[in-house]
DNA sequence: CGCATTTGACCAGCGC
DNA sequence: GCGCTGGTCAAATGCG
């Protein structure tokens, strides 16, 4: 899903210049991203518009003073309510790192009883053999955000008469929900990466058509993809990658909740204590729909940040008072 | 014309 | 060994 449809933070913040210091991938860990945008603004040392500067500019451009307080009373009344707003999202965000952090710790020793070496087609361990040349890191499979997840993956797994595949403990693999269009049959996950559909097929659990992809950003990229509907809920695809891309990745989000802040690509990638969780549909939405909130709230948490997001927002009031 | 998608055939693993 | 199933291949087709 793309969270940007949630809240629109699409801030001209002023980073178009490409700066290779700044994190392109943000983690969402206990001390995110406050560790993160301080240590980046402390050495940065970014320079922020002062009121008087601001001021020295409008006069120049013989604006009237009454016509600067209001517009100057506006934006410190926005800003003002942004920071209330977000400052009580930031609580939501610590309780929900907290609850998260208590369904890892219960999770792990069911995940790991589900999980089975398993015999493997040829095909797939020459896929195995790919991944390892690629330097592929092991990981394994999804961590379910509740235990009714998991009980729900073990079902499947045991339902589903054929095994586990080696490389599903070999390759990385993730399974991302994503709101269907329903006139749209395409099956079609936008992710930003380029793939090539290799295959269809209907399978014995769901009425509604598998189909199967590669990566095709790179060559040599091993990175499958498979998108069904969800046989629950039709108005979900269920996107599961498999595997890791041995390419940079493009400027949208591959399974990872992204937003787009002006030109920087922010993403919570949802992988926390090594594990990626798999979360139910509507947890999905819901998470994905604070995650957003809170990267906002924790943004703005840091005085320095929010300095910088001032100086945005003044530098965009001039841009449109010249235009 | 080149590329991506579609779709039926084929392959391999598993249970009986 | 046979049938079922998920996954893959590759020729046919569609589209810009």
């Amino acid at each position: 899903m793309d969270s940007s449809s949630f809240l629109d933070i699409s801030l001209n913040l002023n980073t178009n210049t490409l700066d290779p210091s700044f994190p392109a991938k943000l983690p969402v860990s206990p001390d995110f991203p406050h560790d993160l945008y301080r240590s980046y603004f402390q050495k940065k040392e970014v320079k922020v518009s002062t009121s008087a500067d601001f001021k020295r500019k409008w006069l120049v451009k013989d604006e009237s003073a009454s016509e600067l307080r209001e517009e100057l009373n506006r934006v410190n009344s926005e800003n003002k309510k942004l920071t209330e707003t977000l400052a009580t999202v930031y609580e939501n965000y610590c309780a929900l790192e907290h609850y998260l952090e208590n369904l890892q710790s219960r999770q792990s020793p069911d995940i790991d009883q589900i999980e089975q070496p398993t015999k493997k087609r040829k095909q797939d361990s020459d896929d195995a053999s790919l991944s390892l040349l690629n330097g592929l890191s092991s990981g394994k499979t999804d961590k379910s955000s509740s235990n009714e997840d998991l009980h729900q993956q073990k079902n499947q797994l045991l339902s589903c008469k054929r095994p586990v595949s080696d490389s599903f403990n070999k390759a990385k693999i993730s399974t991302v929900y994503v709101p269907a269009v329903s006139s749209d049959t395409s099956l079609t996950v936008k992710d930003g990466y380029q793939w090539r559909k290799y295959g269809q097929k209907v399978t014995r659990d769901n009425p509604s058509p598998r189909a199967y992809f590669r990566c095709s950003f790179a060559p040599s990229c091993p990175v499958k993809k498979k998108v069904q509907r969800s046989a629950e809920d039709p108005s979900v695809l269920v996107a599961t990658y498999e595997g890791t891309h041995n390419h940079l990745g493009p400027n949208a989000f591959e399974g990872d909740a992204t937003s787009q802040v002006g030109s920087r690509t922010v993403t919570l990638d949802m992988v926390h204590g090594g594990h990626r969780l798999a979360l139910e549909k509507n947890e999905t939405e819901t998470m994905q729909k604070v995650l957003v909130q809170q990267m906002a709230s924790s943004l703005t948490k840091d005085s320095k940040f929010t300095a910088a997001l001032a100086a945005a927002i003044s530098g965009r009031l001039m841009e449109q008072s010249r235009t």
